[in-house]
DNA sequence: CCTCGGATCCTT
DNA sequence: AGGATCCGAGGT
């Protein structure tokens, strides 16, 4: 299949989520990606995908979220409109990028921290810094409004990605709210970040690519 | 204006 | 265990 049509082939088959998967709660977004497909098309066309492994829920309610206190200049996005990327600058070197969630005014997003990408190294993705640079994702694309016509996208999950075990636990690199259970990834994937204690590492029996989504 | 500390990752 | 490197937030 050349590349044109592989990109046709997605608009053609609906592999699109709507904008209304992510007007719900954060909590209940984040674990839905698990399995699902972010794609980007390139400049020549080509598209770039990888399957979602990895994921973290914030919302204005609790303190690890940037919308906890108030709105600012730097968090205004994720008050914003489902559907768009808050991305920042963290730790002046990396970037984050979530998805905006829920309803407007009310700050809650999805941050993507891991991504397995078939034919890569399975490393390539494992981590939200290491993942916007290989979507080539910065503080450029805040706001960015997720859409086929802009070119990125979330493909929904195959059929087949529901025999594999989703993992929920705390979420990583928090000093306040760090013990609440908003973190989910797709066990036993090779492609999570590396950070937390007690995730079960995956044997190499079990090891899960990202093979089995390919498209259609 | 000054200081502090990150939703990270890589190297000792 | 520590460094890279930026910048928003909060205190003086």
């Amino acid at each position: 299949m050349t590349e044109d049509t592989e990109l046709t082939t997605y608009k053609k088959n609906k592999e699109i989520l709507p904008n209304s998967f992510f007007f719900r709660p954060a909590e209940i977004v984040a674990p839905d990606l698990i399995g699902c497909k972010l794609v980007r098309r390139q400049a020549n066309n080509q598209l770039l995908w990888g399957v979602i492994v990895e994921t973290e829920a914030y919302s204005q309610d609790e303190p690890g979220c940037h919308g906890y206190k108030n709105k600012t200049a730097r968090n205004e996005t994720l008050f914003g409109k489902p559907g768009q990327l808050y991305v920042y600058l963290t730790y002046g070197i990396y970037h984050c990028v979530n998805i905006v969630t829920d309803r407007e005014n009310w700050a809650s997003g999805v941050l993507l921290r891991a991504i397995a990408m078939p034919g890569e190294n399975e490393r390539i993705a494992a981590g939200p810094g290491l993942l916007a640079e290989r979507f080539g994702l910065n503080r450029s694309h805040d706001r960015f409004k997720i859409s086929f016509k802009n070119g990125l996208w979330v493909a929904p999950k195959k059929p087949s990605i529901k025999i594999l075990e989703i993992v929920n636990t705390a979420r990583v690199g928090l000093s306040s709210g760090k013990e609440l259970p908003l973190r989910w990834y797709l066990q036993p994937s090779r492609s999570i970040s590396k950070r937390a204690k007690g995730d079960r590492p995956p044997s190499s029996l079990l090891a899960w690519k990202p093979t089995n989504c390919d498209m259609p």
